[in-house]
RNA sequence: GGAGGGAUUCCCGAGCGGUCAAAGGGGGCAGACUGUAAAUCUGCUGGCUCAGCCUUCGGAGGUUCGAAUCCUCCUCCCUCCA
């Protein structure tokens, strides 16, 4: 870590260099450079969401631009938006999301600090909760606040324009989610707030209100949004297609190893703690012939070793070699007790109790498919026995796998 | 406040009195193949005591031998007018 003095000693240009990489865009670069100039610790926000405390690897995309102002000396501010988070925000899909009790925002917000102090420096971050200016706001202070944008200019934004075109509900309260975030950056004096491009709408909406309350606006740094496992669609967790910063080694490995080949120099970019010189000669090495399955194996120990210390790594690689390349059972099998009663129980109400299938349904369907395995051996006929006192392997194609025991 | 349109299985979307557990697509899962859980091909995709049975088509009633399909009321959404 840089001592404070290094705002004074790096050369501003040497700083937007680094603050501008991996950006999609810095508005407005200009007035970045002239606060920079003014030479104090600047106050850089980002806004999390109360309600989703599992971090994946596309918030890190933001975090370690945080971690960067932090290096520079700045200071950063974490803020939860448990106000805000009960307003429901517009993005994406039009279901309500459930209010939050106070427990559970801070059960969350706890959740939120283990895991983003992996990135972070705990010293150097502030962390805030919006309720704290928003629940003593009158509703003549939110009226005057909502007072200050038009319909029009709400309809700009794409979220709402699309909804609105495509005949989709927007609720009225959710017109106030960019004011009320705005607001947020009123609050804190913010002199730059970071987030992804999805939020350029709600991040202006700030620099708007900061001028009609005399500070001068902040200046507004989007970060791509990562794409997920399918690389096509967003990371996120409700499209399941994430990568949890607290997700075990081997599944970590696994899911990045599933990304296809053409998202795989992205994720480098927009992860990897290499220079982009390295980044290079990796490209290079692909051109020439190298498998770029081995490059993945490089990226996901990078990243497994980041989340669960140096070593983890490779020891996934391992693993997902035996496991997929080799065929083999993993090495740590959970297992799980199954009551079989006196008469036994059916392979397919046997495969639901140990959760390896949804439902017997399923299990008679995953037989029919050749999916399911008893040591090894498939099997075709879900309505065998198997009596207590037995222990088995089971395995529901490649990834689910249990060892059974039947009391 | 008035007029009209709509709500279908995870999502989109057909169906408009029986042949509907409900077309098609997406997503997901499985099998084969492979350099990987990539790509490609094939199959599956409500539940159960699974070659049979049971429960689904916004909610509640009703008509009918029989309703996702017709009627009544309710809830929610959209469009136009005020």
């Amino acid at each position: 870590m840089p001592s404070e003095k290094s705002i004074n000693s790096r050369d501003i240009e040497e700083q937007i260099a680094l603050i501008t990489r991996g950006t999609d865009e810095v508005l407005v670069e200009s007035e970045l450079r002239e606060r920079l100039k003014e030479g104090r610790p600047l106050r850089i926000k980002a806004g999390f969401d109360p309600t989703a405390p599992d971090l994946h690897l596309g918030h890190t995309v933001l975090l370690n631009k945080m971690r960067q102002f932090q290096q520079l000396g700045h200071q950063v501010i974490f803020l939860i938006g448990d106000f805000t988070g009960r307003i429901g925000d517009p993005s994406g899909k039009s279901v309500t999301r459930p209010a939050l009790d106070d427990a559970a925002v801070l059960a969350n917000a706890q959740t939120y600090k283990e895991q983003v102090y992996k990135i972070l420096d705990e010293e150097k971050t502030e962390v805030r909760f919006n309720a704290e200016w928003f629940e003593p706001m009158s509703a003549s202070d939110l009226i005057r606040l909502a007072s200050r944008q038009t319909l029009a200019r709400m309809l700009e934004r794409d979220d709402f324009a699309k909804r609105y075109r495509e005949q989709q509900p927007i609720a009225l309260h959710e017109f106030l989610y960019p004011m009320v975030q705005g607001y947020d950056s009123v609050a804190l004096q913010c002199d730059v707030e970071l987030g992804g491009t999805d939020q350029k709408f709600n991040l202006l909406m700030g620099r708007e209100l900061q001028k009609g309350n005399g500070q001068s606006p902040q200046i507004v740094i989007t970060m791509p949004l990562l794409e997920g496992l399918d690389g096509v669609q967003k990371m996120s967790k409700s499209l399941n297609n994430y990568v949890g910063v607290d997700d075990a080694a081997d599944d970590m490995f696994g899911k990045l190893m599933s990304i296809p080949d053409s998202i795989m120099w992205r994720y480098f970019e927009l992860l990897s703690a290499r220079s982009n010189a390295d980044i290079d000669a990796l490209k290079q090495a692909v051109e020439e012939g190298r498998n770029p399955r081995d490059v993945k194996f490089e990226l996901g120990i990078e990243m497994v070793d980041t989340y669960h210390g140096a070593g983890a790594g490779e020891l996934a690689r391992d693993a997902f070699i035996k496991r997929f390349q080799q065929g083999q059972l993993p090495e740590d099998i959970a297992s799980v007790e199954v009551e079989a009663g006196d008469e036994g129980r059916a392979l397919a109400n046997v495969l639901v109790d140990a959760g390896l299938t949804e439902s017997t349904s399923a299990s008679h369907r995953m037989i029919k498919q050749g999916a399911v395995r008893i040591d090894g051996e498939r099997v075709d006929d879900g309505r065998q026995l198997l009596q207590s006192g037995s222990e088995m392997v089971l395995q529901v194609g490649k990834r689910r796998v249990a060892r059974v025991s039947l009391v």
